[in-house]
DNA sequence: ACGGATGTTCGCGC
DNA sequence: CGCGCGAACATCCG
């Protein structure tokens, strides 16, 4: 389920129980975890006998500094997550990677899927890392204002949706965060990002913003990241995710769906009109 | 049983 | 160069 607010969370939880303890111990299970190609240090022998002397969060990674000249990055993909138990239980299943610390504590990396990633580098490569180097601003860390977005958006006809989902472009924004920012500025997901008006970024801007505020909220109650679907007693905190055939909260039309660069966008097809003419004519009428 | 799921990267073709 | 499309990674759920 991680978008930036939820690696945000994990990222809070992990510096809550992790930051300035020892680990004393590491290991990976499966190596499709691990992308230690730049370095030649392997995962148990980087972390084994280190304190985490940092936690950071850009965009959905996970940076751990220890106290070497190394540092883990973890990025979690669509399933990851981090768990704390007691070494005396019974790892979770998918259970793909552990940190012992003292106490008879560990933090586990669970993720069903795979698609996250774990790396170990050196700091000094950090900077140089791929994917982290072209990251666009953080809306968390950076700010997100609609001048700046203006800028981002400008040069582009892709579709808006896509845009924000783009690391490049904005970090942070999955498929969730996306859909809910659309719908509170109002925008359809497939309008052009260089068709919309100064307004509409404005709002895109403060939509993104509010969504991720709302979002962190909504888990910070929560102990470990929870997955919705593996909580049906938890009820969705969203706008339009995941509410596709139910009313629209403000207009009460149905929630519809459209798919944008692959993804599936819920959206609102009063509130979010396709074209820019129709926008104007839906505020006239007060929606 | 098949389609879809919160992410990212890469290759292909227009 | 921009961009859409599909695949790949691996697994579970409805």
């Amino acid at each position: 389920m991680p978008e930036l607010p939820e690696v945000e969370h994990q990222a809070r939880f992990l510096r809550r129980l992790v930051l300035n303890r020892k680990i004393t111990r590491a290991e990976a299970s499966p190596t499709q975890v691990l992308q230690g190609k730049t370095t030649s240090v392997s995962f148990t022998e980087a972390l084994s006998g280190r304190h985490v002397s940092a936690i950071e969060r850009v965009g959905k990674f996970l940076i751990l500094r220890l106290d070497s000249s190394f540092v883990l990055l973890s990025h979690l993909g669509m399933t990851g997550r981090w768990v704390a138990r007691s070494s005396t239980d019974p790892s979770p299943s998918h259970t793909r990677a552990s940190l012992f610390l003292e106490e008879e504590r560990v933090f586990r990396y669970v993720d069903r899927r795979m698609l996250g990633r774990l790396e170990i580098l050196h700091e000094a490569d950090l900077a140089k890392h791929k994917s982290l180097a072209s990251l666009g601003p953080d809306p968390l860390l950076d700010g997100l204002d609609a001048a700046r977005l203006a800028t981002l958006l400008a040069t582009t006809r892709r579709p808006i949706k896509a845009v924000l989902m783009d690391a490049k472009i904005i970090a942070g924004i999955g498929n969730i965060q996306a859909t809910e920012a659309l719908f509170r500025a109002r925008v359809h997901p497939q309008r052009p990002a260089s068709s919309l008006s100064k307004d509409e970024i404005t709002a895109i801007a403060d939509g993104i913003v509010a969504t991720i505020a709302h979002t962190l909220a909504a888990h910070a109650h929560e102990d470990e990241i929870v997955y919705l679907s593996d909580r049906r007693d938890v009820k969705n905190p969203f706008l339009v995710y995941g509410r596709v055939n139910e009313a629209c909260s403000r207009c009460r039309t149905l929630i519809s769906t459209v798919v944008v660069a692959m993804r599936s966008s819920a959206f609102c097809p009063s509130c979010q009109p396709a074209t820019r003419a129709a926008t104007r004519s839906a505020l006239q009428r007060g929606r």
